[in-house]
DNA sequence: GTGTGTATCTTTGCGGTGTAAAGATATGCG
DNA sequence: CGCATATCTTTACACCGCAAAGATACACAC
């Protein structure tokens, strides 16, 4: 990014195209996520990414892991590992990176075998599955059912939050604080 | 349907537009859903949908408004009007849907302003906001707290169902019963 | 009935997309 | 220095959404 004097061979290409991506991506949406659109961004011809990353969702795929370890790192950096902390890290993470968070799911434009998202993922998943429950579970199918809850009740509170069909369900306008206020509430309805 | 004489005014084409995408949606994912693929498949020209539904947009539109009346009837049909019986049978739809669902909540390809669209998911929505809650709730924000955390869990347990990450949570192989089973625990689980 | 306006559908054309294949260029290593 | 190789560009092609213009058949006034 110092170094802006064209040269054939860029030299780091792919945290360049990376950059470019996500920069789109919170810029005009997910829709902008075009190849061209990217390369064009970085200054490449549309093809340069191929080496790198094969096709899109080579691309696609390398910003959703860059998404995940961000996501593992914010919920890592609470204090308090309860269930509202780091659920709120996980939704807090989803309401500032919009766009990013929602390619992170979006599993037809991006490829989970790749093995550096799959790592990425389920790390992520292990920080909310390693919560402390407070009743102890009585089978492993109810310890899937306690760690299901969780992460279905923070997930899709992150949805509804990004789509903003939260507003729907409250009279007021939902201001910033207002929203904090009423994830926390929500989290905290056991 | 059963008039298949190939005539210069096709009669009902946008519910046959309407199928055929459907039929594309289930068989081949969301990713199927091009104008081109819709129209081929139907037996028409590929901008034979611009005088109905305007631009892809509106096909989409339209196919999720057909979603979100399907998904509130499937919550209608509940004998009793639980927390546990209507989220199943939201998150069995989702199952049953997996294309039609993920389409209904793909805010960059479908158009929420659409009106039909617009009162289908209000319904929808009413059905899972009208249900008695176990604590009256103690103001404005409470209730929308408390309508949150069943809208988010609901819908987070569907997503994780569809993208198939519950088996990440479970040991064995999620079969059908066990995964019924798995929901039935999550819903559960205060 | 007949004529005409209009809605519906087709054809054509254009700029955009992803990516395969082949060519150009720089790097690194023997 | 020489050359294999990785990196990037150019070219080409099939596909996409959609605007515009043409063809067709319906509907309704007369």
């Amino acid at each position: 990014m110092t170094e802006t004097k064209p040269r054939y061979h860029h030299g780091d290409l792919p945290s360049t195209l990376l950059h470019s991506a996500r920069v789109l991506l919170e810029q005009d949406g997910i829709a902008a996520l075009k190849l061209r659109a990217i390369t064009r961004h970085a200054g490449v011809s549309a093809t340069a990414a191929t080496p790198h990353f094969g096709n899109l969702s080579g691309v696609l795929s390398a910003l959703a892991a860059i998404g995940f370890n961000e996501l593992t790192a914010a919920m890592s950096n609470t204090t308090h590992k309860t269930m509202r902390d780091i659920g709120l890290a996980y939704i807090r993470f989803a309401i500032a990176n919009p766009g990013l968070f929602t390619l992170m799911f979006r599993n037809d434009s991006i490829d989970r075998t790749t093995p550096d998202l799959q790592n990425a993922s389920e790390k992520a998943l292990s920080c909310l599955a390693d919560l402390p429950s407070d009743t102890p579970p009585s089978s492993p199918l109810d310890k899937a059912a306690q760690m299901a809850s969780a992460w279905a009740k923070v997930h899709g509170l992150a949805i509804l939050a990004i789509d903003g069909q939260l507003q729907a369900l409250t009279p007021q306008p939902l201001t910033p604080i207002l929203l904090e206020k009423l994830l926390a509430n929500t989290l905290s309805i056991k």
